[in-house]
RNA sequence: GCCGGCGUAGUUCAAUGGUAGAACGGGGGACUCAUAAGCCUCAAAAAAUGGUUCAAUUCCAUUCGUCGGCACCA
């Protein structure tokens, strides 16, 4: 029997283009889907749009759209994202809207009721006429919309559905403690468990379909459509068929220890809404959540357009290719911390990284062995990388590309010092030997070099098959 | 305000109770298999104050700075 892993992303809101944040999230989950591929795992790979809720309501209401159709310009963008960043072509890509989806979540919720953790009050809520918005506490002053300061906060009944979140409390401190690893990194663990023990408030988990009619509908109940968050998230199981197809529920999300990548604004609702609703619904937790950093402009400025420092995925693969920008989000920002990117920063590692490093030594080793070696050398995948996948295993990307780009350093020294191109003219055999040996290394870089940078790892291999140097450099030198 | 993190070369990061390491960037040099790439080499750092200690960048305290969390933002 093989092993089965999940992985899935957080979907992306379909509200704007996709960003850079969403290129990281989804590269970095594909890097660990693909090595756990190579690792001989049956990978189940998610991702997907949410496409419910209040504010695409009003946005498309705004575009004078019709809503299915505004989701549905956005979401075949972000799926765009699928090719452009040389994802793995079977991951899964579910929408909310999707039919499937739809039912999967009134049948959670149904769960959840039965169960008992569900229940209808009164809800008050804060609304601005001004801004037409309901306000959260934080963003009014002296109870007064921060926009709006001369308009008094109209106070809203309504009759809305609740989660008893209140209730997983214990649970969820439980979960956390007999899992330290649960939340990745540490610090994030910290905070949710920091929250948690705060207490915990039910939540609202409809609205009032008269007001705002894009969501599910609850079941039995047709004046309400589900709060876009609790239909959202139910989509990590609904994606795997749930709740019809129990073969794949059971091989990926209880056996397949189910890890969501998300960003840290996700951590609430990742590490304890979500599992609170498992739980509710008598179903297992996830295994991991991995909680990535934010990206920012160069010295940590937050991104606007007004201080013209965003970057888009788009330009940035069309000038350097998607393999620069997987190599930028692998190997140069932080894990877990917020980390600056921009257009400037990613020549610099373009240059030094790719083209002086990788490109570079591939051309020189190649050259050496089209012209010394009678044919190309014998491959045995057999040597031992556990140790560079540990390093994924624990969602180390930067550290494993950083052995990767040690090795190459260590090669481009070995040629420096030992002037194989030098020893050949002298001492044939010893120099073939060297030369052999070289290809051999690279064949080693290649395959870590598979998860991270698939198209190059697969050009090296093939240059390596032939025994041919580059016809073009792998990675041109940019000015 | 409360809680937590951080403050090390130009930049991004590392290690360490006892001469502070790397990568990128910058200066210089010898070579040539290679994409004027690679290699060698040089310059370059511990926010401030006080304490513990034979010895602190490392531990403690305070100040300053900075970042994050403090619930419906999908």
């Amino acid at each position: 029997m093989s092993k089965s892993f999940y992985i899935t992303t957080t979907l992306p809101y379909v509200n704007s283009d996709p960003h850079m944040g969403h290129a990281m999230e989804f590269i970095r989950a594909d890097v660990i889907a693909r090595s756990k591929k190579l690792q001989n795992f049956e990978v189940f790979f998610n991702t997907g749009t949410d496409e419910h809720g209040q504010k695409l309501f009003n946005e498309a209401k705004k575009a004078g759209k019709n809503v299915k159709e505004f989701v549905d310009e956005y979401a075949e963008r972000f799926e765009g994202l699928i090719k452009l960043l040389q994802m793995t072509p079977d991951v899964h890509f579910i929408r909310t809207t999707d039919k499937h989806h739809e039912k999967s979540a009134q049948h959670f919720w149904e769960l959840c009721d039965k169960n008992g953790f569900i229940y209808k009050k009164a809800y008050k809520i804060k609304y601005c006429v001004g801004c037409e918005l309901e306000k959260t506490d934080s963003e009014l002053i002296n109870n007064r919309c921060i926009l709006h300061p001369n308009i008094e906060i109209e106070m809203i009944d309504e009759e809305n559905y609740f989660f008893k979140f209140s209730a997983f409390q214990k649970q969820l401190l439980d979960l956390y403690k007999s899992n330290p690893d649960f939340v990745i990194p540490d610090f994030r663990m910290n905070e949710i468990k920091m929250f948690v023990e705060r207490g915990l408030e039910d939540f609202s988990i409809s609205r009032l379909k008269s007001k705002m009619s894009w969501g599910i509908p609850v079941p039995g109940d047709p004046d309400h459509v589900i709060y876009v968050w609790f239909d959202a998230l139910v989509n990590y199981i609904s994606t795997l068929g749930w709740p019809e197809d129990k073969e794949n529920f059971e091989k990926f999300w209880n056996n397949g220890t189910p890890v969501q990548y998300c960003g840290k604004d996700n951590l609430r609702m990742q590490s304890a809404m979500w599992q609170a609703m498992l739980l509710a619904a008598g179903l297992s937790h996830s295994h991991q959540i991995v909680i990535n950093g934010f990206l920012t402009g160069e010295g940590g400025i937050k991104m606007s357009k007004s201080l013209d420092n965003t970057v888009n995925p788009y330009n940035v693969v069309e000038k350097y290719g998607a393999e620069a920008l997987r190599y930028y989000v692998c190997g140069e920002v932080s894990m877990f911390e917020d980390s600056p990117i921009s257009m400037d920063l990613i020549h610099q590692s373009y240059n030094a990284k790719l083209a002086n490093g990788l490109g570079n030594l591939v051309s020189r080793i190649m050259k050496m062995a089209e012209d010394n070696l009678d044919k190309p050398i014998e491959i045995i995948e057999r040597e031992d990388m556990s140790e560079y996948f540990n390093l994924l295993n624990n969602f180390e990307i930067g550290k494993a590309v950083q052995m990767i780009w040690q090795e190459i350093s260590a090669m481009d020294l070995y040629i420096q010092n030992n002037q194989p191109f030098k020893v050949v003219k002298t001492d044939k055999e010893q120099g073939q030997k060297m030369i052999s040996d070289l290809v051999v290394r690279l064949y080693s870089v290649a395959r870590m070099l598979n998860p991270i940078l698939p198209e190059t790892a697969e050009k090296i291999k093939i240059l390596i098959k032939k025994n041919k140097t580059p016809e073009v450099p792998l990675f041109l030198r940019k000015e």
